[in-house]
DNA sequence: TTGACTTTACGACGTCCGTCGTAAAGGATA
DNA sequence: TATCCTTTACGACGGACGTCGTAAAGTCAA
């Protein structure tokens, strides 16, 4: 139940394809990457990797493309890495340089606070209810 | 000057490892990263591809291999794709992401605090002065 | 000088992943 | 049915990395 093994840069544009347009045909998928950025047969290639190891599904005659697990986990098993490899284990030196060096708006300072004001009433929350959509973006324009 | 290549999972083990313990000749990080774990030869490769690329420097007759980046900067590396690809650019769900699932200690979320607070006094903090150590570690066990 | 231990230099292999080319299968149409 | 376009299946190649083996160079004590 662990798994998330680390997806690789490509994987994870790919897995963002996915999550963003919901499930798509390789034609699809392909066109909407950037047709211009690469052939069509990487595109099935890649798409057919993500399937075998189980971070897509695919099914249907033309074969349409799903994401196989959550955004969610995926940030997860990227930010283990993190904080063990790069942060000696502790959250706050990581959010420190996520801060750091970056334009943070007035909105997102409010939500940042609302997260750790949640946290404080909630100890150890665990992965227990209290499911306050906390991923429901805010401000981002992208 | 934005390079940062993003560095493989194995590649961090290393850094890791020559951030925390300083400067060490080949023999010394196989010793210390392991000796049971990886062969000789596979840490003076690895060690010396660390240093084509930049990632680390080389020197002295018993070569000692030391961190040629700062931690720091690997960390903004990989946290800008993090966010730019698993966040939809916006680093609030990736710091719920980060609370969620995991124990966060009081002090920690003091820290936190202060971090936030910090960053409403000064807006657009940028890489501008005001470098109250942040980055000082803080309950960390390891 | 010589033998033993240490430090280096190289080269090789396998897997993962990005990138394609070729071509077999399927379908719709003239 | 013959033809053309779409959808798939495969196979190949190169670079990045992890993993080593072999062996040349160096160093130091007998």
């Amino acid at each position: 139940m662990k798994s998330t093994t680390r997806l690789s840069s490509g994987e994870l544009d790919l897995m963002d394809l996915l999550w963003r347009e919901g499930p798509l045909t390789l034609a699809r998928a392909h066109e909407r990457f950037g047709a211009e950025t690469v052939g069509y047969t990487t595109m099935q290639t890649r798409l057919n990797r993500l399937v075998d190891k189980g971070l897509a599904s695919k099914s249907g005659r033309p074969a349409e493309y799903a994401a196989a697990i959550e955004r969610e986990q995926a940030q997860a098993g990227h930010l283990d890495q993190l904080i063990s490899k790069l942060s000696g284990g502790s959250v706050v030196p990581l959010v420190a340089q996520l801060m750091q060096d970056r334009e943070i708006s007035r909105d997102e300072l409010q939500e940042l606070k609302r997260l750790i004001r949640d946290a404080e009433q909630n100890p150890g929350s665990g992965k227990a209810e209290s499911k306050r959509g906390s991923q429901g973006r805010s401000g981002g324009k992208r």
